[in-house]
RNA sequence: GGUCUGGUAGUUCAGUUGGUUAGAAUACAUGCCUGUCACGCAUGGGGUCGCGGGUUCGAGUCCCGUCCAGACCGCCA
């Protein structure tokens, strides 16, 4: 037998008691006389002492274990003579009466601790290592836990959790597909699914009413700490349902997860519409844990002789409280942030609303105090507080203002990680104007159904028509969307006319679709959420790195394995393919 | 495709206006130590300064190119 207990859960209670137990070698301590060896697996850290007096012989091998040895012990459970408060096992240790090497170790090239010395590279390359550390295991254990309790909440409600295929279709729309060469078929190609869209609507019209998946994804566009080219979705459909329906499905499946995995109480979701959101925030997945909404001053800041304003299509403010005392420094630090090419504002104007009342600008060459004051009444801003203004199309300086509000949240510390502030956001535009392929393109996916009011406009003013769709958005964070979709041939047919194909490349694409949907297709939508970006959310972090076992680095390389890697000559002769 | 930041001991980093033999901490090795738990003390080994070229009497340091990593923009229906 290779162990009776884990590392994790002797204690006061089992004195006496003799025991087996295997792990690592955290770290071991020889005071000459004596020798201590915290062994380490899973579930904690147990001490094991050996005595050079009774057990001389033991002890030696003791001296000689390094960092992340395999072994297994016999041994008596002892109460400590000095006791360890920091650690559930420290009340006891084990006295050893057998020592057993199962493995050797290369000393790892950084240590196993939760604050490690070891830099991001150098730990996932060594990745089985890193994995070793609490911070990553508590990592992957919410992970599961949040998978788990996503399966239990879906089935309660009758979900059924069925597996759609990996090898599928390329189709045009969306991102860039990962392919794969078929051999039985020369010069033909699977692609990896972004999403099981299809799939799960055909599942729709084949009356399965409630489908999920946990499913891998795949999309082959460049990375950022929040995507991965593999990631994974808690993907969902319902069949005879509206749009409220599947809202409030999937709000309290957050709910229940907040409540189960966090034993957070989290408040019900607002429904913003998307042109609010945009509006006030300046994007489609605002930040609402703090509020320094946007206010328009065209109004008051325009035709007083200051041409940068005058000219400006839109004249945003925002009111930052209780920085009035901001210094000439902190101030340029602003402007300089705001005119990083990222972000691409000219410049910043900043009004002080001073304690006395009196107000002081970057612009008072141009505005009176009067006009001053109009601007703070505007804006809702006391004596104390500072206003942020930016200007320039509409477009632009929304995105300017947004990534500015973002930091001025970080700076004031109005981004409370342990605040969780989710919402819905309604009424996306169903399609997008691209100006390089002048052609519209679907905001959501091709399958989204128009609001029923902006019907007619599809064929009058496309650009104009609102999409049935809708996102859930925590803290900033895009967590999932999904919408109502098309369940009807003719519509499908339209909105792939809008999108610019032809009705044989519509058939040519997702004809198997648009088939599907002249036998009895019901009404239906879905939604689909990022799990790693839920448990991301949930540990408070930015990155979803940490939250995937294996995951590929900046490059899309997985630097463990290697790969993507060279194949061989004959791999690409079976398929037919030669290289360029 | 682009912008920015970085690459020096096993690891994390410091390294001044270009100037002697490139340092610290930690890890590792050896020795001492009977209550440690980041044990302590002593000694020791360890470097292609990412790579290539250039400027210079002299380059870790300056210039050009390149590779790698990270963050971001484009992209991500």
């Amino acid at each position: 037998m290779l162990r009776t207990h884990t590392c994790g859960e002797l204690n006061i209670q089992d004195i006496d008691k003799k025991v087996i137990l295997s792990g690592w070698v955290q770290r071991s301590r020889d005071l000459g006389g004596m020798t201590f060896v915290d062994l380490r697996d899973r579930y904690g850290i147990t001490q094991l002492v050996f005595n050079m007096e009774t057990q001389a012989d033991l002890c030696v091998q003791a001296r000689k274990l390094g960092r992340e040895f395999v072994i297994s012990i016999e041994g008596k459970v002892i109460e400590r003579s000095s006791k360890n408060k920091n650690i559930p096992t420290g009340e006891i240790e084990v006295e050893i009466e057998k020592l057993n090497i199962l493995n050797s170790s290369k000393t790892p090239p950084f240590t196993i601790e939760d604050e490690t010395d070891g830099g991001e590279e150098l730990r996932m390359q060594y990745r089985y290592l890193d994995l070793r550390r609490n911070p990553n295991r508590k990592n992957l254990e919410l992970r599961h836990r949040i998978a788990i309790e996503t399966r239990k909440f879906l089935d309660d409600l009758k979900f059924l959790e069925i597996e759609t295929p990996y090898l599928i279709k390329s189709t045009p729309e969306g991102a860039r597909d990962f392919l794969v060469p078929s051999r039985m078929n020369e010069g033909q190609f699977y692609a990896l699914p972004q999403s099981p869209q299809t799939f799960k609507q055909l599942l729709m019209v084949a009356g399965y009413d409630r489908y999920y998946q946990i499913v891998k994804c795949f999309r082959d566009e460049d990375l950022r700490a929040d995507r991965q080219p593999e990631f994974t979705q808690i993907d969902c459909e319902m069949a005879f349902v509206e749009r409220e329906d599947v809202l409030n499905t999937f709000e309290a499946m957050a709910k229940y997860l907040f409540k189960t995995v966090k034993d957070i109480d989290i408040a019900d979701f607002p429904r913003m519409p998307y042109a609010d959101a945009m509006k006030y925030y300046g994007s489609d997945k605002p930040d609402t844990r703090f509020d320094m909404k946007f206010v328009e001053i065209n109004e008051v800041a325009q035709n007083k002789g200051f041409k940068v304003f005058d000219d400006a299509e839109v004249v945003l403010a925002i009111c930052a409280e209780d920085c009035s005392s901001y210094t000439r420094k902190q101030l340029d630090k602003l402007t300089n942030f705001v005119k990083k090419p990222q972000i691409g504002a000219k410049g910043l104007v900043y009004v002080k609303c001073n304690e006395d009342g009196s107000f002081k600008s970057s612009v008072d060459k141009f505005y009176s105090q009067e006009d001053l004051k109009q601007w703070a009444e505007k804006c809702g801003a006391k004596a104390g507080d500072l206003l942020l203004v930016l200007s320039g199309d509409l477009d632009h300086t929304r995105k300017a203002m947004c990534e500015l509000r973002l930091e001025m949240g970080e700076q004031l510390g109005l981004k409370d990680p342990k605040k969780f502030s989710p919402l819905w956001v309604v009424d996306f535009p169903l399609v997008e104007w691209d100006e390089e392929g002048k052609r519209f393109h679907a905001m959501h996916h091709p399958f989204t159904s128009p609001v029923a009011e902006d019907l007619e406009l599809m064929a009058t003013d496309p650009g104009k028509v609102r999409a049935n769709a809708y996102d859930m958005v925590i803290n900033g964070v895009e967590i999932g969307g999904g919408s109502i979709r098309i369940h009807d041939r003719e519509l499908q047919q339209q909105m792939f006319n809008v999108l610019g194909f032809t009705p044989e490349e519509a058939q040519e694409q997702f004809g198997f679709l648009m088939d599907a949907f002249q036998y009895g297709a019901p009404p239906h939508g879905g939604v689909a959420f990022g799990l790693d970006r839920l448990v991301a959310l949930f540990a408070g972090q930015d990155s979803i790195r940490d939250f995937i076992a294996f995951p590929k680095n900046n490059s899309g390389r997985d630097v463990m394995i290697d790969s993507p890697s060279a194949i061989d000559l004959t791999q690409l002769d079976e398929l037919k393919l030669a290289m360029k």
